[in-house]
DNA sequence: TTTATAATTTAGGTAGACCTAAATCCAAAT
DNA sequence: ATTTGGATTTAGGTCTACCTAAATTATAAA
């Protein structure tokens, strides 16, 4: 008696992501507090419900786990939320600051048969306009998970931040926070993007690092601190 | 206390439909209450809540009218709804009896930011793909209201069944119902097609219309009753 | 092993959006 | 001017999704 409300798909969603796309993975209360802005008394008890259908095991004091079925329905979320981005920012024009909000109210309200025609439009895209992966589906558009553990609905590639002077690679994700997405857009920090770590500063936590072609005319040379570092992703 | 829910907004939308774009305008418990498929007790005290909100006008056992801004708001779910239905049909390839669901979910998860570049990606498209025009907006996005009434959001035009024989004109809008919307995509009676009323049985209730192409060769021949007859309109 | 600290759950409460059943009102027919 | 049937509102109840404050529990430190 109660089907799945945007409320239950948000946390759904958010399990998914915090649980790296594996089933049985437990995830914190408090994790899921803080990623879904709600207190922790209010997941105690959403948590309860979700279990109740059959989405997640709950063992109290220890965490929640996505069930077969939650998983399932936590990666179409994850799905339909990057489908819109990639609609948002690459056929409205919209600007990637600002699409995550906005794809956040779309996505439940998105049936599977708009899923698949908006995906099929897209032409399957493979990533959001951040670098994260979309989860696949089958041809019949069920999400797609095998055996016990699916494909991680999270970025790939290393902290930029971490990376050895000398490494040249290419940016994978952008961590969505609006006002370093702006930055980072200016500073041509986007996926695909080539990246060169010339330096690190021997004193300060500070790294240079040449964006763009990287031939050896092109190229604009950035200072970067861990703050910036740890959200853009390289490989 | 409490923003715009997607229930208050399905409130609004039908308010404006009702009563037809006219801010003032009187809609009467029960007439809300069947638009909504709600009980008309849920009606009194929904409408008491858009009252408290300033966006509703309500004369207790008189009915609930729109103020100016309950209008702007009610004209933007419409205009929002109308929108994705056009996307759905015309960008994503959906079919014309799938759609008013889907956009009736995603019309709440639309900023306005979104709508206008929706509208502008879809060249400001002036009706739904079933005939019915869209509210328009001013170059700032608000929605268009002069005075105290604003162009009307119902279909133009003439109930098919109500014509003379001899009567030439073009369908101008189909009304919403799945069923009936396969069968006229089928019978080519869709927004735009010419349609010629040939005669009108002498016994029973049914109408013969030619429809398509007016010219002497093409068009094909339908009886058409009062159920669909009334569900076409032409002009 | 005890104790303290932080995470978690329970208890109790609010507000929205619906429902059914029981008053109540109004307007039209007598 | 009454009557009365249908529309409307009120009363009382459910369920969801939040919250704060008060227990409770687990674990990491002493
Ligand atoms: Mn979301
Ligand atoms: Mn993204
Ligand atoms: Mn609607
Ligand atoms: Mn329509």
């Amino acid at each position: 008696m109660s089907r799945r409300t945007p409320g239950l798909e948000e946390y759904l969603e958010s399990l998914y992501k915090l649980s790296d796309g594996r089933v049985g993975e437990p995830v914190t209360t408090s994790a899921l507090a803080s990623d879904l802005g709600v207190a922790p008394a209010s997941v105690t008890e959403m948590v309860k419900r979700l279990g109740e259908q059959g989405l997640v095991e709950h063992v109290p004091y220890k965490g929640a786990s996505l069930t077969d079925t939650g998983l399932t329905e936590g990666a179409a979320m994850v799905r339909n939320h990057r489908l819109w981005e990639r609609f948002l920012v690459d056929v409205l024009r919209m600007d990637w600051d600002e699409v995550h909000d906005e794809a956040c109210a779309l996505e439940h309200a998105t049936s599977p048969h708009l899923a698949e025609h908006l995906a099929a439009f897209l032409s399957n895209p493979e990533t959001c306009p951040h670098g994260y992966p979309l989860p696949p589906t089958t041809a019949a558009g069920r999400v797609v998970r095998k055996g016990n553990s699916g494909p991680s609905p999270n970025a790939s590639g290393r902290p930029l931040y971490d990376l050895e002077p000398g490494f040249v690679g290419e940016v994978s994700a952008v961590e969505e926070t609006p006002e370093l997405l702006r930055y980072c857009a200016e500073a041509g920090l986007v996926p695909g993007a080539r990246v060169t770590v010339v330096s690190r500063h021997p004193i300060e936590p500070i790294l240079e690092v040449r964006v763009g072609e990287s031939g050896q005319a092109a190229g604009r040379t950035l200072s970067v601190g861990p703050r910036l570092g740890r959200c853009v992703r390289v490989k």
